[in-house]
DNA sequence: CTCGAACATCTAGCACCGCTAGGATCTCGG
DNA sequence: CCGAGATCCTAGCGGTGCTAGATGTTCGAG
């Protein structure tokens, strides 16, 4: 029993070292550095182990993506914690959401833009992906005014996730991401007084 | 000289013609069908002549962002063309901007997700890509109230990129799109009158 | 008119990719 | 002690983007 015990948590282990190996190897290289063949040399495997722990290369970058969520969820539950009012703890998230994409763009890009195959909508997705969409949307549905609350956080949500995004991408004007994201929070709030 | 003319026209169409099929194929099968295998054999010639017009396939599928952008900017600059007044105008060209989106998935994806080697910032971005910058960014100026306009126009524009980004992936209430078009359009609206 | 340079094109192959079949090795219960 | 099952690796398949070198074709100078 204690044998096959310790079978099953060094396999556990493994399965760690897998995700935070491919994570340190994109943060490090770029995701198209991460390769199977790359990844089983550096955890001293060979490439088969790897798919005894994830059925696709995709699957392992979904791995790194579920990780990520659970850090946003729980960075986005704690940025409102001290906050006064409504309309602070909104800005407060938001602010949250943009720091973490900006301070983690290789996983962020892992969770949105690599990791199509997470279930996203409604009932099917992960529970960490349901957890940090929840964690964004507390605080943004109590500045939502007069707007019908799911499509305010969702147009929320959409806006933020655009502003990330081509804020990284070198298309915009590079050294002005607070003015912008300062001006979105502004727009988002002045609906409230519609 | 007039053999050599043909020459050089007959290249320039075999250019357009790489350009096309994989813009078609892209369509058809969505990008990861495109190879260069594949499109050599659609063009009846083999690999290498394709390098003999572009320096890799990442050119390949820049250029067909690059008629995207084209098209784009036609489309922008013909929205507002019947507005009556700014605001008219505005949600013509924030609309038209959704519903080129909507109906190039696959033209959308090359020009925003693909094509990362293009470059936009400032002066060295190609003209087609200005253009249609200027086109988005000439009705939304008009409604930017007492915001400054180049950021305004930056919000707006990444707010955009994100709903029809994330609509897209699924992640969002399928049929609301609409909605959240109008809610996003009443926002930026909002800011004018602040 | 000829012949060598320049051009256009293709065949074949490199190094890599994700993924897997099949065999070797080890562990452990009977 | 032995056979079954788990564990892991070697080797390889069919694909990718890309390119070196050979082959044919065209064209202008002598």
């Amino acid at each position: 029993m204690t044998v096959h015990d310790r079978r099953e948590r060094e396999r556990a282990e493994r399965h760690q070292l897998i995700i935070r190996t491919a994570r340190d190897l994109a943060e490090d290289e770029g995701w198209e550095a991460v390769t199977v063949r790359r990844l089983a040399e550096m955890i001293e495997y060979s490439q088969p182990v790897l798919y005894s722990h994830f059925a696709s290369k995709d699957a392992i970058v979904a791995a790194v993506a579920l990780e990520g969520f659970e850090e946003l969820a729980g960075e986005l539950r704690e940025a409102p914690r001290d906050a006064e009012g409504p309309v602070e703890a909104f800005t407060a998230v938001v602010g949250a959401y943009a720091a973490f994409a900006a301070a983690r763009p290789t996983l962020y890009d892992a969770m949105f833009t690599l990791a199509t195959g997470l279930p996203f909508g409604r009932s099917e997705a992960p529970d960490e992906l349901k957890e940090a969409f929840a964690a964004l949307a507390a605080p943004v549905v109590e500045v939502s005014g007069p707007h019908d609350p799911d499509t305010f956080i969702e147009v929320v949500w959409t806006a933020l996730h655009g502003l990330v995004t081509l804020t990284r991408s070198g298309r915009l004007r590079a050294d002005l991401a607070e003015d912008r994201l300062d001006l979105l929070i502004t727009l988002m709030l002045a609906g409230e007084r519609v």
